[in-house]
Order: C-alpha cells, then structure tokens, then sequence
RNA sequence: CGGGGUGUAGCGCAGCCUGGUAGCGCGUCUGGUUUGGGACCAGAAUGUCGGGGGUUCAAAUCCUCUCACCCCGACCA
C-alpha cells in the first residue's frame, strides 16, 4: 500500500480526552476515531489490526474443535425472559423497541440465542460434544465509558459456548479452551495470566479471567512466576488449579502459598474470561439430549470469552515506547514500513518503486511511505505506527547500493544490499 | 447515578472575572528557500464562540434552561 493512496490521519498533538497510552496512540496513528462516548469508528489502519488479531483467536478457536457461527447483534426479549436475564440484567443492556412495540435488545452476550439453537437442533448425546463460537460485536451500556476502546460501550467479542453431556466432559472442553487461551495470547507476545476468578453475575463455579501483563494495567494480580513459564503441552486444569494467582480483591498474603520472595506482582488487563456454569441456562431453554440410558438430560455448558476490540488496547499497552506503538509481527496492519526519503529524485523513487514491488510479490505486507513530506514527519510517522520494520532508502544509500533497515523493537538500524534487505524482512 | 470539569477554526488553547462584535500555536492552501528525525520566510482561507431563552444600546463574556464530552467513584470482555 502507498502512503499516498492510504489513509491514516496522524497526530502530531495528543487529543485532550485520551488518559492512557494505548488510547492515546490508537488516536494519534489514525486508527480510530470516537464517534460518540464509548463507540468508534475504526479507520483502515485500526480495523486492520483488529482483523489480524480476530483471524489468531479464529484460527486457535478452529484447532481447539470449535465451529464458527455467527448470531445476530439485535436479539429479542422473549429469549431472555426465558432464561431470567431480562429482567437480572439492568441498564447495561441496551433495550430498543421495533416498530411494532416489540421489545428487542442489543445483544450484550449470547449464551440464550446459542443455547436455544442447540435447544431446537440437537437431541442426542451422540452429537456431543460441540463447541460454537461467534466474533460478533457487543453492547453494553456502561455506566462510564473509558480509556477508548479499552472500555468501550460497543466492543468486538468472541464469545464460544460449550455443550456436553457430563461435568467431567465440560471441564475437558474448559481445558481446551485455557489451552486455546494460552496459544493465542503466547501468538500476539503477550504474557497472559490465567486468575481465577469469581463467577460473578453469570454464575457458575469454575471460571478464570486471563489477565495480561502491563504497567498500565488496571488491576493489580499476584501470581507465581511459573505462569511466565506456561507450555501448553503440559497444561492441565488440574496444575492450573495448583498454581497461585488472585487480583487484589482476591490475594490473601497470610494464606498465600507461594513464598513472598517468589511471588510476582503486576498490573494486569483482562482479555479473556472461561466459565463453567452447568445447567444454568440449558434447563430454562430446554436444551436436552437423549442420553445413554435413555433419559432426558441438561446439557452442561460454559463460555469462553475474548475482548477482541480491548486487545488492539491491551497489545499497545504492552509493546509501545515514547516514540509510538511496536507491534508484535504477528498482529501488526504492515510487517515493513519503506520510506523514500528523496521524492523528487527521479533515481531514488525508481529504486524505491521497484523494490516496493519485489516486496509485493514476496507477499510481504508493506506500507511504502512515497509522500511529499519532510523526512522528520515520515519517521515520526513510521514510528508511531510501530510497523516492526523500517526500509529507508535515499538518494545517499542508493549510491552504495545500499538500505537501512531499522528494528522498530531495538532501535538497531543495519546498512543491507536490497538483496539482503529483502531477505532479512521475509 | 453521585461528585468535579470542559465546550471558542481540523487539532491544542487564550479571551470570560471587569460586556464594545474573536485571537495564538500546530495543521491546511499559494509562492520561494530548504531536504536523514515533525524546517524557514512571505502571503491566504477557515468560526451558527455546543444549543434555546433572557438581561442590555451592545453578549464568547452576565443570568437561566438544555445538550454533549471528559475526569473521580460504584459496575464490567
């Protein structure tokens, strides 16, 4: 992509209403703007990242046996008086009326649309297990709208629901889910603690939030430094359930069973959250099945949840510096950021052309800065929006035959033939 | 919802106390000089001063109602 084609409208000034880094950087690089408190629009650059971090989640989604559907935002009433909630929820749920009176809501989870499609469907125990997910947006209406997108009113959530016949059968489908968890966070370079965690107003018994490591985060975790160390070969619920962790609220230094010089302390952010909840909605729903002995059972269910739109926030509070974002490759909007420093020199711009098109067709995703601008704006820019790669060519280098190749991580800047310019970036 | 604050050019702000019809920096446009880390000079365009009502000869400024946004708290992916 050219910069000139593109569009990204950068910052040089920090908007007034931005507190934190990420929030601040996501408006500064042009990612999004706000459209109303609590609700965005997202600009080429911001939705490209968010589809690269929705495509991890979907991929390790897919390997932990799950299918993907997709459920409407607008939901109506009638499903949740059947499982209670209508009335449990309160005025985070957005209550709207259609034009016959009938009461609709947006839908700020979907545990009562999915349990009554398994409801109306599924009838045997022979067809469990299954495990639905859906990348939908969210709403809910939060008291105060913080922090961008980090407490947002409308989010983008995975959500995935398990069904089964037995709780030892759910809490292997739980388990897939924490492993799912672990690789797709470990994919982004994020150090993800899995707390347990009170069940709170969904209910159940068996939950953890995966909190992320950040300075900025918003709560403060203890945990046992084993959890930095976490393989997803060896994981179980069961050494899940030995090792520590617990939020503030939670922590209990007299009871704590790891050692005080052990223990880690530091700021999480919550990205994830896993329940079991059993039969809670599947019996006001009516999801039963068949089972082996030929009696009607409840199916026991959980749900996996993953703030897909926070964690756009949470990578940039993880990986930024004074300069702007440093984004994980594996979720940055460009891998190479090229930078032609000398626009009106006719040689520089030819070199520049050409080797932007050798990156295409080595499928390497590049924004190739050929604006007319100063070369201080372009590298202000390049570094702001943290693409992990810089190839900077000038009238000067093209003399030698030569690039810079700059890591936006490191800082360390490298003179390469285009040869090895290209090789080092594939 | 309780408490606090802010709405003035695309962005960041001054002006308000003490009323006289709007200004600064950045950005934008034009011309010139510059050209490896957000340049310089000269010129230009851009405002229902959040909205309604009121006081006054006169309102960005005073009074009043209202809307929006931000911050602190309780709530949450």
């Amino acid at each position: 992509m050219r910069s000139s084609l593109y569009f990204y409208p950068t910052l040089k000034e920090i908007p007034q209403e931005a507190q934190i880094a990420s929030h601040r950087l996501m408006l500064r690089s042009g990612m999004l703007t706000q459209v109303t408190s609590g609700i965005y629009s997202w600009l080429p650059l911001g939705l490209q990242v968010l589809k690269k971090i929705a495509q991890i989640v979907r991929e390790e989604q897919d390997r932990a046996g799950s299918l993907e559907v997709l459920m409407p935002t607008i939901q109506p009433a009638e499903l949740w008086e059947r499982s209670g909630r209508y009335h449990d929820y309160g005025k985070e749920m957005l209550r709207i009326k259609d034009r016959h009176e009938r009461d609709m809501l947006y839908g700020p989870t979907a545990e009562e649309v999915i349990t009554d499609i398994f409801a109306r469907f599924i009838k045997s125990y022979r067809d469990l297990p299954k495990r639905f997910y859906n990348i939908q947006w969210k709403f809910r209406d939060e008291i105060r709208p913080r922090f961008g997108v980090m407490r947002g009113r409308e989010f983008l959530m995975k959500d995935n629901y398990s069904f089964d016949l037995t709780l030892e059968k759910a809490k292997a489908s739980y388990q897939a889910m924490l492993e799912a968890y672990v690789r797709t966070f470990a994919r982004m370079d994020l150090t993800a603690i899995p707390v347990r965690a009170s069940s709170g107003a969904i209910g159940g018994n068996l939950s953890h939030e995966f909190q992320i490591i950040a300075e900025t985060g918003e709560s403060e975790i203890f945990y046992d430094p084993e959890y930095e160390n976490l393989d997803v070969n060896t994981l179980t619920l069961e050494r899940l359930q030995t090792l520590y962790a617990a939020s503030d609220e939670l922590h209990d230094p007299e009871n704590c069973p790891v050692p005080l010089e052990k223990l880690k302390t530091a700021r999480g952010i919550e990205v994830g959250h896993v329940f079991y909840f059993g039969t809670k909605y599947s019996i006001p729903l009516g999801a039963y099945v068949m089972g082996p002995d030929g009696k009607q059972v409840p199916v026991e269910m959980g749900s996996y949840g993953i703030g897909i739109s926070r964690l756009v926030a949470a990578i940039i509070e993880a990986h930024h510096d004074d300069r702007g974002i440093i984004w994980p490759e594996s979720v940055a909007p460009f891998k190479v950021g090229l930078l032609n420093l000398n626009i009106k020199d006719a040689a520089c711009t030819k070199t520049c052309d050409e080797f932007y098109q050798k990156l295409l067709q080595a499928n390497i995703e590049v924004l190739y800065d050929d604006r007319d601008i100063r070369t201080g704006a372009k590298f202000a820019d390049m570094d702001l929006i943290g693409l992990p790669w810089q190839i900077i060519i000038s009238s000067r280098s093209i003399t030698a035959g030569q690039c810079e190749v700059k890591n936006r991580r490191t800082g360390e800047k490298i003179d390469l033939s285009l040869e090895d310019a290209l090789k080092r970036v594939c």
